[in-house]
DNA sequence: ATTGTAATTGCAAGTAGTTGCAGGAGTGAT
DNA sequence: ATCACTCCTGCAACTACTTGCAATTACAAT
């Protein structure tokens, strides 16, 4: 209740309103496990409200992104996926060759955002990287051939 | 004439072909200043070529991709963008609130490769990022308010 | 030159996400 | 309570991009 509240405030001071349906969403993101999908969501909410469409799920998705209520990250080829921010913070290596995805620790990039803001006055959003690029083992295997 | 030679050779060792699509898109791109979007590209091969399909360019840009021919980024909304890979490494910091763009010096994140590298094996593929944030301009329009 | 084979193409249909619009509904002021 | 103001929603149409498929074509081997 407590977390709902917090967003009904963090919404309205940004000028924006408290709606069912972006009751219904929030608590799907919230009771969702790691990055979910836009469809995902879709789903699990028409499950208590038929009528919601999708497009109302990207444009709120939108909103919360912009009030940093949750995060968009493109895993590369495929849907986007959400995640409800605070968590831990985490990043993805992701293999262009064999589309593995190994974690990223925040701690190669948290100088980073620092780093931006005492140059140019940018308060960069890291909290969820998606780095393209080719893993060990799919080096190791170009090296032999 | 050797850069396309040197073209066709990276596309061969990786058991691709080199047909007039192909040369066409690769001509389109390297005549092209900066950033391109697919549809830009389509358009001017479409000039010497009305019968290429939109899916043939995307098609070959994800091949130029992953021989990191060319960088692709989503500047947030809208199409993608496309670059011959080469010019000198800049990344771009864009504002969620007002969509400015400003430049960032390669400087920042060339270190970010080098120990990704290091701790996990993974070369990450640096060339282009797209880091979304709040600008200085921004951010101090939203202290007084 | 001919042939075999696998990569590539154009087409058409599909998926993911966006946008314009008119009606409907939060929210603050009266 | 009511009203006014403006945000938000669902719909439908649209844009950006992807995928399955059959026909075609590049390219290496003969």
């Amino acid at each position: 209740m407590s977390c709902q509240q917090a967003m009904a405030q963090t919404l309205k001071e940004s000028g924006r309103r408290l709606t069912p349906q972006r009751l219904m969403i929030l608590s799907a993101m919230r009771h969702a496990e790691g990055h979910v999908t836009a469809t995902a969501i879709l789903e699990d909410v028409k499950q208590s409200y038929p009528y919601i469409d999708a497009s109302t799920v990207y444009r709120t998705l939108s909103v919360l992104k912009q009030l940093r209520l949750v995060s968009e990250t493109n895993m590369g080829g495929g849907e986007s996926r959400y995640e409800w921010i605070e968590q831990v913070r985490h990043h993805h290596l992701i293999c262009r060759k064999c589309d593995g995805v190994t974690l990223l620790d925040d701690r190669f990039l948290e100088n980073l955002g620092t780093e931006i803001l005492d140059d140019y006055g940018f308060k960069a959003d890291i909290d969820h990287f998606a780095i393209f690029g080719v893993c060990k083992e799919c080096r190791s295997k170009a090296e032999i051939a």
